[in-house]
DNA sequence: TTGTATGCGTTATCAT
DNA sequence: ATGATAACGCATACAA
């Protein structure tokens, strides 16, 4: 435990020692050259036991443990992988999270779980951070602005990434036809909602409420678009004053949701983006005492924890993330042939969507 | 990019450079010592502005990236925490992980998310490989068992942890009074069942069942202490056949509730040791047509999303989870005087809790 | 089987 | 203001 400057030291150049016990101080305790220690450390047959032995003895008694920095540094050690995220909340990312862990702690990596509050400039100082660190893989998690600008800037990540050998994944996000280099592992974000919003369709409704629009993400884009086209498809016209935005939180919706029926416009369906805005929508109709799925009929994307055990039981679409968290995690420690994934989703039909009413 | 080998390599021996551009092949372009460039990347005001341009200059060209492990072994880098948790599931990891992130971030630090799926090796395998990395602290994440075993694990641990200058914090559990030395932020578990129960007492309760008990964890060992202490002060005798074990998640809690309704065991309020638990039995009760809160109130533990949503709306015990990360990430980076810390919860009344009926 | 020497990329010290 | 050099802790090629 009390690290004894071992005498080695002669000039006061170069950086100051650690306090923690290093190789050569368990080669000079047990009497041997560090070499031989080292091979004790990486198991290396041409050992005497004997000697190993005396080795081991000394490791224990000095508490020594390896410095991971250093064999690092000789290419040895094991790397990181950067978890790239806006906010750790939400079941979703928990889930991703953990198919990625799943998939990497076996080939000894790390996931290192970064922060970036929607803030570019932070992004892009995490990610010179996880440079430094010589990571193996970032991943950039979540679904991200659609604007050039962030093109631009992926732009920038790939070549830093590249210059360091790490590799690149967006995980959430779908393919970059500017960078097919980027790895990608997305989901049928556009066939989710065209599925459910099907659905209501063959459920009699017409009037539906996309609920929580917004058009700078590539998924909120991409399930408004499955919406639009599931009422295309099906003859109907779609109505720009059914097309909510910002309706992305509980809150939000709900007093998006309000508003509308303030405005007394009439519906009989609404297709939310996420399952908090679908809750939201909820919230605000079942004040005003409509009916579900009587009067109006709710469905949810994500299929978060709970939402069966709502009353009545939410009709969602689950999308496999902990696969896309496994899949993006082995694309990390090694990118395959095909470096673009896409999931399928699965609409899970409960009792918050029924027949419409003959109006 | 491409790496031409800079010919400073005499001798064959020791391990090969990486492909990456380096100091000292910045400062070679640069036309300039290595000491210097150094300096500049210290922005170290000693050199002349001409030169630190070229230096700069240099430096992007090469697509240069210091290199972090390399500056961590001269003691300057930025160091690892360790997050050491069960499992990456339910939404108060999300809020605890938040939270740390959210104290040590700031400092430069990152948080290395580890699972240890219960398995004791497999977390003394995590202690020491985080031990390699020279991480500036461990998270002990979540509950853990009680039994002397964990003790001594975490006796080891602390000893470990010690021999490199790393921070041990319990998060999450409580004090080891054996272990004084041991950082620590609970929150009150005890004091959250025990007003959850006399909430419930108040309301006329009598017959009142704990769901989910276990003698294994500290949180469940807690919280079970707290409801028999709301009865015992109540004068009710703790009647052990409500004392329902083996109702962890929301499947067992349901099966077990349906066990106990088909044995016709009487009693009018359940309390959950958690919300899955009140969730899994009011599946069971709302399937054999028990009304709640009519004909049984129901009580659950940490408040996580979407309880409020349930209809009737879930009374449970909130938890600062978020905080608890907070205050962890601040033990760790900087462990102050008060190395424990325990932190309230509040009670939060719903609709599922309600006057008994006159029986 | 073991020891010696050297290099990984950076930083700190001393000398100029 | 800049350069030469030694150290940080480990791993490996080569010699013995």
């Amino acid at each position: 435990m009390t690290n004894s400057t071992t005498g080695h030291r002669e000039g006061t150049r170069g950086p100051a020692r650690f306090s923690t016990t290093n190789l050569r101080d368990v080669a000079l305790h047990a009497r041997v050259s560090p070499a031989t220690v080292s091979r004790v450390i990486s198991e290396n047959p041409s050992v005497r036991p004997e000697t190993r032995e005396r080795v081991l003895a000394s490791m224990a008694e000095l508490n020594y443990v390896v410095n991971g920095l250093a064999r690092s540094m000789t290419g040895r050690g094991s790397r990181a992988i950067a978890f790239l995220v806006n906010n750790m909340v939400g079941p979703t990312f928990a889930e991703i999270a953990t198919g990625v862990e799943e998939s990497t702690s076996a080939s000894g990596n790390r996931v290192t779980m970064l922060t970036t509050h929607g803030d570019p400039d932070r992004e892009l100082e995490l990610l010179i951070q996880m440079c430094e660190q010589r990571a193996a893989a970032v991943l950039l998690v979540g679904a991200t602005p659609t604007d050039a600008s962030f093109t631009d800037r992926l732009h920038r990540y790939s070549e830093l990434l590249a210059s360091v050998g790490a590799q690149l994944v967006l995980c959430g996000r779908p393919e970059d036809p500017a960078l097919p280099d980027v790895a990608s592992v997305y989901y049928d974000n556009y066939g989710g909602t065209l599925s459910s919003t099907r659905h209501l369709i063959h459920l009699g409704h017409r009037r539906i409420i996309f609920h929580g629009a917004a058009t700078n993400h590539t998924t909120a884009e991409d399930r408004l678009r499955g919406y639009r086209d599931a009422l295309h498809e099906a003859g109907i016209e779609v109505a720009e004053d059914l097309i909510i935005p910002d309706a992305f939180n509980v809150r939000e919706a709900q007093e998006r949701m309000d508003n509308i029926l303030a405005a007394g416009t009439k519906f009989s369906a609404v297709v939310g983006v996420r399952d908090e805005a679908a809750v939201g929508a909820i919230r605000a109709l079942r004040k005003r005492g409509v009916s579900i799925p009587d009067d109006v009929s709710v469905v949810g994307f994500d299929d978060v924890p709970f939402m069966e055990d709502l009353t009545p039981s939410l009709t969602t679409v689950r999308a496999p993330y902990r696969q896309i968290g496994k899949l993006a995690g082995e694309l990390a420690v090694a990118a395959g042939s095909d470096l673009h994934k896409v999931l399928p989703v699965e609409l899970q039909i409960r009792e918050s969507s029924a027949e419409a009413r003959i109006s």
